[in-house]
RNA sequence: GGGCCUAUAGCUCAGCAUGGAUAGAGUGUUGGACUUCUAAUCCAAUGGUCAAGGGAUCGAAGCCCUUUGGGCCCA
């Protein structure tokens, strides 16, 4: 158990009492307190102020004196604060001890909310026209970093990457390579997914500004691509997964793993549409306009003053919003699977099984990766429409929340960034964009880093050998580029400056990685095994409370993130404990004590500390060094 | 015209879901700490009408309403 044993115990004794009291319903709450106002508060008190007709001061003095009577084994003292709060202090030899043997158990920090459900979580889906920028990767990692603490929530995770593969943009590059000349070998050994998104993509799009009436021939491409049998539609094909190739090359890089691939332009031939179109005519949640300026046309009817939306046009074919309806509902598996599967061509680092979407029906092999509940991870500015997918899948599945958009703002460029690669914002921050080629690739940020690490690490150990300073600098430029991806909120703008984005100092994942290198040193140097048969007692001063305190706290964090599919928890929960343990580092030897029980104790919480934060990184998709 | 997000220290952000204590970090600036288990660190000082106005409440950064600035989506 850990510092959730201590809140769980004060909430039964406040209950009890509360029970003696005749008092019912009421939601108190039960809180590690702020610092400096003991280990535990409870604001019972301010709520029953009004009820008992006394002020909260009064209502804490009783409860503190009810709760002596209490058996209660981990709580020492309570204390009725002049506010009305009451405080109370931990037991912490008793506490301690709880803490340190369950952080050596491997399931530290599990928590049990799946209960063993499957959950899927998509992320990426990326226009299979370009390189990753600097803007996908928030998304990529937004999903990375969820799905990792689904999983240590008990989800059965699918991870899943839409691969949108028949749109305007993969068409826009097949104009480029078929009718003004691009080679379809990227020239000069460029990765080819960069020369794509730089060279064909950019310039194709800056033809057609000066000659529109090249549209003609767009839209006939396009049209040639949704037909998957024609030989244009098969180009493609070849060039959007050599494309893909060099994405995924990318993700995996920054450790990002997937279980399969989902190709849109097999979905729009699986006959899925059909499937749901009879089925979204018989619930009635759409309906034939017969007048107006819709008419002919099949309409989602818009709630309140929001606008009707149209799904089929009055000449028969289907509005984009159509792909992505019969889509959400096979994810939650409401739908007869129409798809084979079959491994993909390159094996994921990390060995698990990559697979991907084919409708080839020879050597059939079915897999699930549908789910009980799903998680799209879209920005924000798709939110109208994840809005009527989510109120759609909502009458489909009885299910709440079973469908979630998980939305989040978008990345723009600094001025001085957007100054750098050409446009002059006047100070503003400027919005990525792909057509006109003014975003930072993440291969490009990745390799501005790991040259910075080196430099710095070099700096620091002369001794090391160079595959060493490599293997460090890769760690710590991922490491850097996933944390700032995720340490704010969803719903703030991140305005990514290049030079800023470098900074290896201050609440940076760097801080925490370079905490863990201290404590691997200390046990390193140590020449002993730390056990968890030592001696509790000797662990009182503030800084060694504190941090077995942090260390407590951290299945109460798994649980806030994964509720709240908030990554930012877990980022703030890393840094406070590196924080901790700073302080520990400053205010506590561990070595050469001259009196070995203390060593030991504290080797305890040493190694303690680095196991939470090494699964506590983990869960960011971040490695602990042991040295850097 | 309609909808969504956002505003907290010079700058970047926590805190807001579930109202109560002294509004916290980082960065910046200034000063201090390496003969010590790694100074990518630590300590101190500095810095706030929580955008503005109103409302409900014993009590608001947080809840409700209005206005304004910024961003996005739809038309």
């Amino acid at each position: 158990m850990t510092f959730k044993s201590i809140i769980d115990e004060i909430k039964n004794n406040l209950s009890k009492i509360l029970d003696e009291l005749f008092i019912s319903d009421v939601k108190f709450s039960v809180e590690p307190a702020k610092p400096g106002f003991g280990d535990v508060s409870s604001n019972v008190s301010f709520l029953l102020a009004k009820q008992l007709k006394k002020n909260p001061k009064e209502i804490a003095d009783m409860f503190s004196k009810k709760f002596q009577d209490c058996t209660n084994t981990l709580v020492l003292k309570t204390e009725a604060h002049p506010s009305g709060y009451l405080n109370f202090y931990a037991d912490w030899e008793k506490l301690s001890q709880l803490i340190l043997s369950e952080s050596y158990l491997d399931e530290f920090g599990d928590v049990d909310i799946g209960k063993n459900s499957t959950i899927v979580v998509e992320h990426t889906s990326v226009n299979p026209n370009k390189a990753l920028h600097i803007g996908h990767i928030r998304n990529i990692i937004i999903g990375d970093t969820v799905s990792r603490i689904l999983e240590k929530a008990n989800y059965k995770v699918n991870v899943l990457n839409y691969i949108d593969d028949s749109g305007l943009q993969v068409a826009d590059i097949i104009v480029g390579f078929k009718h003004f000349g691009f080679a379809e070998e990227s020239p000069n050994g460029k990765k080819f997914d960069h020369y794509c998104g730089d060279d064909v993509y950019v310039k194709t799009t800056e033809k057609y500004e000066a000659d529109p009436s090249l549209e003609e021939i767009r839209k006939k491409v396009l049209r040639e691509l949704e037909n998957g049998d024609s030989e244009t539609a098969k180009f493609a094909d070849n060039i959007t997964r050599k494309v893909l190739a060099g994405q995924l090359e990318t993700c995996w890089n920054l450790d990002v793993f997937y279980d399969c691939l989902n190709f849109e332009s097999q979905i729009i031939r699986s006959g899925l549409w059909s499937e749901i179109f009879e089925k979204l005519k018989e619930m009635s949640l759409i309906e034939f306009e017969k007048e107006g300026k819709n008419v002919g046309c099949w309409v989602i009817r818009g709630e309140n003053k929001e606008e009707d939306k149209v799904i089929v046009r009055s000449n028969d074919t289907a509005t984009y919003i159509a792909k992505d309806i019969p889509y959400a509902a096979w994810k939650l598996g409401l739908l007869d699977d129409p798809f084979n599967y079959k491994k993909y061509e390159k094996e994921q680092p990390n060995s698990r099984e990559l697979w991907q979407t084919t409708l080839n029906k020879n050597n059939p092999i079915s897999k699930n990766f549908t789910g009980g509940k799903v998680v799209t991870v879209i920005d924000s500015r798709q939110a109208r429409l994840q809005k009527i997918i989510t109120s759609l899948m909502g009458k489909f599945k009885s299910i709440p929340d079973a469908y979630v958009h998980l939305g989040y703002e978008s990345v723009t460029l600094s001025s001085e960034t957007a100054k750098a690669l050409g446009l002059d914002t006047e100070g503003k921050q400027a919005q990525m964009s792909g057509r006109k080629g003014l975003y930072v690739n993440a291969d490009s940020v990745y390799k501005l880093l790991k040259e910075k690490t080196k430099e710095e690490t070099k700096k620091r150990h002369s001794e090391m050998n160079p595959s060493e300073i490599e293997k460090i600098a890769h760690n710590v430029s991922v490491a850097t580029l996933r944390y700032e991806m995720i340490k704010q909120d969803l719903d703030k703008i991140i305005t990514f400056d290049l030079t800023k984005s470098l900074s290896l100092e201050g609440d940076t994942a760097t801080y925490i990685q370079y905490t863990h290198a201290r404590a691997s040193r200390i046990l390193e140097k140590s020449n002993r095994t730390p056990t968890i048969d030592i001696d509790f007692s000797l662990l009182k001063e503030k800084s060694e409370i504190d941090l077995i305190k942090n260390i407590g706290l951290f299945n109460l964090q798994v649980r806030d993130a994964a509720n709240n599919l908030s990554p930012k928890v877990i980022a703030r929960y890393c840094h406070d404990l590196a924080v901790a343990f700073n302080s520990f580092y400053e205010n506590a030897k561990v070595l050469e004590l001259g009196d070995l029980n203390l060593e030991n104790s504290r080797l305890c919480l040493v190694n303690s500390f680095k196991i939470t934060l090494e699964k506590a990184l983990n869960l960011l998709g971040i490695t602990a060094p042991d040295r850097m």
